[in-house]
DNA sequence: TTGCGCCATATGTCTATACATTCTAAGGTG
DNA sequence: CACCTTAGAATGTATAGACATATGGCGCAA
């Protein structure tokens, strides 16, 4: 692979950043030291610049000069996957069991239902996650029908409605809650485990701009599955 | 605040692909017609494009034309606080009790702990976290001395090991894997839990440039923490 | 009908230049 | 010494043009 100019320029800089070699809050070499040092015009200097900075490995204050900035030593990536593609991508054979599909309005005063049906109606969505025709998870999911009219038609009884959403609803924000609780009676029955297992939960709410789309909870066997989030390294 | 002209071709078009004017698959207008549209040069349109295209919000196809991206999996930002801080914004007093400390050559036949050590000694240090005076987490880390050999002479009774490396070593890179597992017979009593009790796991591995640094399990009292992890299409 | 090659189309990259905007530091003044 | 002004430095934005390269459709030939 022949990377373009401003692309080596780029990978440049930012492996001398990430092996050390440039620290923290260090100045870059300004454009016109780059020019020539690559022999090439200011634009293509910019843009690799700014490709970095859009990053967030440097930090560009006009007037001033281009500085590296801090690794946010607190945020990491995490890679929120669609269930399908990542059974497979761990070699597993992935299936899905829908076993309740009901419209129904929000529960009276459980305000984040509420929120969610905004004065319309719920669907509600459980379903089994299988890898290798083992229970992987439980899923309960609310998708608010003022947000996603179209999934009233859809069919949601082989393709997860995760997998649906995703493809066919862009969101804007979502935020993900991690924790650990034990399996109480009906997901323990559901997952075919004794009670009391522990199971890593997965409570996921997206937006698109400010309109609530859906929200959903997913008891993972404990033992079948982990999250894993990186800093560093993967960057596209 | 005024956009400039390529960011406000960007957010235009953003926002026609959020707000579900353009759907996915869809193809935009051509750099030349979206020229005549906005009164620009090819450059200026092509700059918004590609900070389209590197948010993953659309796919340009050389020579085929630029099409809205499915939405796929977005990645999330996850918080890893350093625990003093979380607690005490949680409104809890944090406390820490140092268990273990031991410098000890890696286990044999232990591949990580060998590539951790580097040839050289690792120091062991296990302790527990304390919110309000009650157990929140077991903590069993591993510290490369060829990586950190001033951590020799830390005072580590009182400030957690975490907070120590944050401060005095930078690392370019980080893995997390969360997972949720029961507390076998030594957690569940450092926790004052009964055994079996669901805990998050969250085990860490930092490098320097591929030195390895540290690496870390936390065991979480399930009921008592979580983790949150937030994805915002707000862009700087 | 099928397959191959060509060409219009669309994006990718780069140049050279221009002017705007913001920050820093030097130097002069009270 | 403190403060203000100002020149220069550095990035931000935009233009017009040039050549490179991948794509897909159309027409021609076997």
């Amino acid at each position: 692979m022949t990377l373009s100019l401003h692309e080596r320029i780029r990978t440049d800089i930012e492996s001398a950043i990430l092996s050390g070699k440039l620290a923290p809050e260090d100045r870059l070499p300004v454009e016109h030291e780059l020019m020539q040092t690559y022999q090439c015009s200011r634009m293509t200097v910019n843009k690799a610049l700014s490709a970095l900075a859009a990053a967030g490995l440097i930090e560009r204050r006009k007037g001033a000069g281009s500085f590296v900035g801090r690794p946010h030593a607190h945020s990491m990536i995490l890679d929120v996957p669609d269930l399908p593609v990542e059974v497979a991508k761990r070699g597993h054979v992935y299936g899905y069991q829908l076993l309740v599909r009901k419209l129904r309005a929000a529960a009276r005063g459980n305000a984040e239902e509420e929120l969610l049906a905004g004065g319309r109606r719920l669907l509600q969505l459980d379903g089994l996650h299988f890898a290798d025709g083992a229970p992987l998870a439980v899923e309960r999911r609310l998708v608010s029908l003022a947000a996603v009219p179209a999934i009233a038609e859809a069919d949601l009884e082989k393709e997860p409605p995760g997998t649906w959403l995703l493809r066919h609803v862009p969101w804007t924000e979502a935020e993900t809650r991690i924790s650990a609780v034990p399996a109480d009676a009906e997901i323990a029955r559901l997952l075919k485990t004794p009670a009391g297992t522990a199971c890593l939960l997965v409570e996921r709410q997206t937006w698109r701009s400010s309109e609530r789309i859906t929200a959903v909870r997913q008891y993972f066997l404990g033992t079948a599955y982990h999250l894993v989030a990186r800093f560093g390294s993967s960057r596209p």
